[in-house]
DNA sequence: CAGATGACAGATATTGAAATCTGTCATCTG
DNA sequence: CAGATGACAGATTTCAATATCTGTCATCTG
């Protein structure tokens, strides 16, 4: 019997087990616990997710949905694709590096997730290239890029920044001069985006 | 009494180290068998080296300093900045994915070793991006750059291309299209570095 | 009868006692 | 007496017994 009148849904299920995780870090997270948190029986919470693995799976993904769609509101806007651009790439920066500085704890707690699970990261991994690819290809369009193939520039810009968004990174993330390492990156690959053919 | 005839070096407990270190892998190995191996007590091994940690990375740094000597090779040749910049990159990507390729086990150990030795690694980059900091630099003076502070750009490229290079990431060493990815970024930091100035 | 339960088996994690290791140092040896 | 030794204390690791958890399913309930 639910502790609360409120129906049973897997939505709130990944919200006790966000908390949960919060609580308990994700070594000792059990599914127990996110029953008890709900006042069910573990029995209820496996109706609704087949195994811990792809419950824990669920609230990865809900969490790197949170960038993306961050992100997106920047891809939408119209400007200057090279403003959009590096807007993009210090929003990404900025919102990585104030959960990493805010709650510690929690931002290993969703390293952890993301290691684990590696192809929800890959999924996000390629919505985000697409996004910069996006704002590459409006770059091209509009003349103040010069690539032959925005996806591939993309796709390099990306991988070029994971210094700065990658949580493997995230110890540096505090150090001083990092801002000024990161402008530096972005203007040496803005740059090359813009250079004229070779 | 030694099992050999020959001094004891601190050379040779080096030696012996980082074949315990293959054998028994980073977390087994242990001061008494490497004095063990060298036919010693492990008082001995302790007049050579203060703690095991200090002897741990003696032999990390010896390591990242094969990597250094390799590269400095390249830094010395003259000729294109250009060319000696990709080859260069190329011969870190390279000297890494084949270690990494060849020996995963012995390559993990190195990648613990790494991690629990900050410092050495820290020095290592250091030495790295003034390696390449050189290259920009001639490339600078000849012409075919047109950066205004060659060691922020060489310390840009160096972050930019980490991917490459970081044992983090050894994992997608393997991936079709890796080196494709490669080029691509190379491609777009050498037009970076050769743009006209914004 | 749709949805929840809790007993259960096998897998995983925890715990505490025993074994091993690290680092020191008084002693030994060539 | 420079260099090596091995006994030792405290720290760390190992191992096996114990407890908890995961995932299933026969049963229950509104």
């Amino acid at each position: 019997m639910a502790a609360t009148g409120e129906t049973l849904t897997s939505e709130r299920i990944l919200e006790a087990t966000e908390e949960v995780l919060r609580r308990h870090g994700p070594a000792k997270a059990t599914v127990v616990d996110v029953a008890r948190a709900l006042g069910v029986s573990h029995g209820t919470v496996y109706r609704h997710f087949r195994t811990k693995a792809a419950l824990r799976e669920a609230v990865t993904k809900r969490w790197l949905d949170r960038t993306s769609e961050l992100l997106a509101g920047i891809v939408a806007e119209d400007g200057d694709p090279e403003v959009r651009l590096r807007d993009w790439l210090a929003a990404l920066f900025a919102a990585k590096r104030r959960k990493a500085g805010l709650d510690p704890e929690l931002f290993a707690t969703y390293t952890v997730l993301t290691d684990e699970n590696g192809e929800a990261v890959a999924d996000h991994v390629t919505d985000l290239i697409a996004q910069l690819t996006r704002i590459v290809r409006d770059g091209t369009e509009s003349g103040g890029f010069t690539v032959s193939d925005p996806a591939t520039a993309a796709r390099a810009v990306f991988h070029a920044t994971g210094r700065f968004h990658d949580p493997a990174y995230a110890r540096e993330w505090q150090r001083p001069g990092i801002e000024d390492e990161f402008t530096a990156l972005v203007d040496l690959l803005v740059r090359g985006l813009r250079s004229p053919s070779p």
